[in-house]
RNA sequence: GCUCGCAUAGCUCAGGCGGUAGAGCACUUCAUUGGUAAUGAAGAGGUCCCCGGUUCAACUCCGGGUGUGAGCACCA
């Protein structure tokens, strides 16, 4: 006589073991319809478990976070059977769910076209229709290895092979298709109310590159038609933000064959380049950092004593000249010890903060690059501190704090942190990685914020934080992050005079706020929409006269607002005013100043916004005011307009 | 680097089952001097990514290369 709780509290007692669809049957047909699965003290189960004992129960639907996680799981084995109905074959390896979808990887003699795709989403839907169910099942190993042999599917036995222990393993079957699973799966494939193949594209198997090429096929698939309509609209959405697009739009910069992940920066694409970095420069020299600069062409042997050479001489672009081979340098750091090195450091000149815009150049696989976001030439906010270990602690904080600081002011407020602790291969005794991650901690502990603990991740020489942060689209981004170094200073000579006149090698710090600044424009860029804040537009307004006779009031008025340090254009053109503005806006100019006779003759300039908002005739004194309010809240949200 | 796709005017894209190409916007000129998201007209603009091959003939077909897109792998 089981007796099953519900979420709510309230339970209902059964003379004989239920299963939860039959539980869901009892509170309502509805219900009953939308049950996909069950979460049983915890656990999520098929709909068709069987409830013998006492037990909390949820049912589990299409609302449910985990109910999306049934439908998407349960899609792969739609499309897989799908697929197999299609091309008898194809072998099916493995279908897991991903972020707003799935996908399954195949065999198959060659690559599916997206016509196959159609013709893979329409046999889905046949299959829908015929509403099989879908039916749990456990098998001995040997005789799901003898079924999937004889079934010709080699990957599902090198799959069963490689799962360790003895227990039998659960099986799914709709119809003619079944396949290895953990499950829980949906009831019937007629539960399926929204889904869309995406794309098609080569990945290997076992996500491993000496292994073959597999087939994978990415879908979506969601709880209702609406939340597939949402999703796709989203994806428009990130489409039209795509940075590549609006920075040929905005004639920000331009890649060209001729320098293949090399950024071609224009005006206003510098414009906006600068501004981040004349803000970091100041940031940091407000936290105590001494700005530098070092070659872009160091001798091979500085990368070889780093280390680096071994490990990344296929990465390195290398330069000969007169006999000497010379890396252009892929990273800044064996150079800021170079700095360090010079002259006898003591233990009173510790931390130093050593800061460098560092442009590095570093030969990224061609099949990896994309847009800004991963370059072969960038310039990092590069820093590297050099402390005591006792010191570690309150330089993360400092620069935790600073990174907050600087990414509110760019309007993202959510930063999600991660702790990657020590590798297998590593050097360092264990007291030492025990002291650094403790600081590591303690820093984040520090900042009241949750953090994610990602073991054995961490670099071979010390710990690291990584800060990552969300843009409007939720999309998560990695940028910043400080890395604790006890290994390459020694390796480079740095040391320093301690209190009692011992040598000893400086902890180094590795930090980055930005990441680089390549990568970071393209997320503001997608961020912001190419709508800048005002600090950061490379154009912050726009003057434009109505007809000719305004053309030098125009003029002085611009010049005015230039003295005044603001980026200003005036546009004489011979055009109707509306064209004007129209152009402007797509051009995503923050501040529109129209000037016609009125305006000349009471002294003023009528200010409309991009967004559309008509500000109404301002004097420039008050237009200036106007501005440098803007410009001083940054990118901040709390203060963001959307216009 | 791997799989598959793509490469035509400054931009966005049409086009032809082999006979050297077209639109819209942008650009130039002329007219127009107009009050908050497109004034009208005319003109100019192309080695159809590069190198080979097939062919009487290649932008089109084939091979190779480069770049680029999606994904995979990589990312100090």
């Amino acid at each position: 006589m089981p007796k099953i709780t519900l979420p709510d509290g309230s339970a209902r007692e059964y003379e004989n073991p239920v299963t939860v669809m039959e539980v869901a049957e009892s509170i309502g047909p509805g219900l009953a319809k939308a049950t996909l699965a069950g979460r049983v003290d915890g656990k999520l189960v098929d709909s068709s478990t069987v409830l013998s004992a006492d037990a909390d129960l949820a049912i589990i639907t299409e609302r449910d976070g985990d109910g999306l996680e049934v439908i998407r799981h349960s899609c792969a084995h739609l499309m897989a059977q799908a697929v197999q109905r299609l091309f008898p074959k194809a072998q099916v390896t493995i279908g897991p769910v991903v972020e707003d979808g799935f996908f399954y990887d195949f065999a198959f003699s060659r690559a599916f076209t997206p016509e196959d795709l159609q013709a893979i989403e329409k046999v889905m839907g046949d299959i829908v229709k015929e509403n099989l169910t879908v039916e749990r099942s456990i098998m001995s190993r040997s005789d799901a290895v003898t079924m999937f042999k004889e079934m010709g599917e080699e990957y599902k036995v090198q799959i069963i092979e490689s799962i360790p222990g003895d227990e039998d393993l659960s099986f799914y079957r709709q119809g003619d298709f079944i396949d290895l699973c953990r499950g829980p799966h949906v009831p019937s494939t007629g539960a399926f109310k929204a889904f869309k193949l995406t794309s098609v594209a080569g990945a290997y198997w076992r996500g491993d590159a000496s292994n073959e090429m597999l087939q994978r096929i990415h879908g979506t698939a969601w709880g209702s038609k609406k939340d597939l309509k949402l999703f796709l609209q989203r994806l428009e959405e990130a489409e039209k933000r795509d940075h590549r697009k609006l920075g040929k739009h905005l004639d920000l910069f331009h890649f060209q064959e001729e320098a293949p992940g090399m950024a071609f920066w224009h005006p206003k694409g510098w414009s906006i380049y600068q501004t981040v970095q004349r803000y970091m420069r100041k940031v940091q020299d407000e936290h105590n950092y001494k700005e530098i600069n070092t070659p872009q062409l160091v001798d091979y042997s500085l990368w070889e004593k780093s280390g680096h050479a071994s490990k990344f001489s296929d990465e390195m672009f290398s330069v000969e000249s007169e006999n000497r081979m010379y890396a252009i340098k892929p990273m800044n750091c064996p150079c800021h010890i170079q700095v360090f090195n010079q002259g006898l450091k003591s233990y009173r000149d510790l931390p130093l903060r050593l800061a460098e815009f560092g442009s590095c150049h570093r030969y990224e696989p061609s099949g990896s690059m994309h847009g800004l976001m991963r370059v072969r030439s960038f310039v990092q906010d590069d820093g590297h501190i050099f402390c005591t270990e006792e010191q570690i602690q309150a330089e993360v904080a400092d620069f935790m704090a600073m990174l907050f600081a600087v990414y509110k002011d760019f309007g993202f407020d959510e930063v999600i942190l991660r702790l990657s602790t020590r590798p297998e291969k590593r050097v360092g005794s264990d007291e030492v990685w025990d002291k650094s991650e403790q600081s590591l901690k303690d820093a984040l502990n520090a900042t009241g914020l949750p953090w994610e603990l990602v073991p054995g991740e961490g670099a071979f020489y010390g710990p690291k934080i990584e800060c990552s942060l969300k843009d409007c689209m939720g999309r998560v981004q990695q940028c910043g992050t400080i890395q604790v170094d006890f290994s390459t200073p020694g390796r480079l000579g740095a040391h320093y005079v301690a209190e009692d006149s011992s040598k000893k090698e400086p902890v180094m710090l590795h930090r980055a706020v930005l990441g680089s600044f390549e990568r970071f424009l393209g997320i503001l860029i997608e961020h912001y929409a190419g709508a800048m804040p005002t600090w950061l537009a490379p154009e912050q307004v726009v003057i434009l006269n109505i007809t000719d006779k305004q053309g030098d009031y125009c003029l002085n008025f611009e010049e005015s607002l230039k003295n005044k340090g603001f980026r200003v254009s005036t546009d004489l053109r011979n055009e109707k005013i509306g064209f004007k503005i129209r152009e402007h806006t797509l051009q995503r100019i923050p501040y529109l100043a129209v000037v016609g006779d009125k305006e000349v003759e009471s002294g003023t300039v009528a200010v409309r916004k991009r967004g559309g908002e008509d500000l109404g005739t301002m004097t420039f004194d008050d237009f200036c005011t106007l501005l440098s309010q803007d410009v001083a809240r940054f990118g901040r949200s709390e203060q963001l307009d959307n216009s």
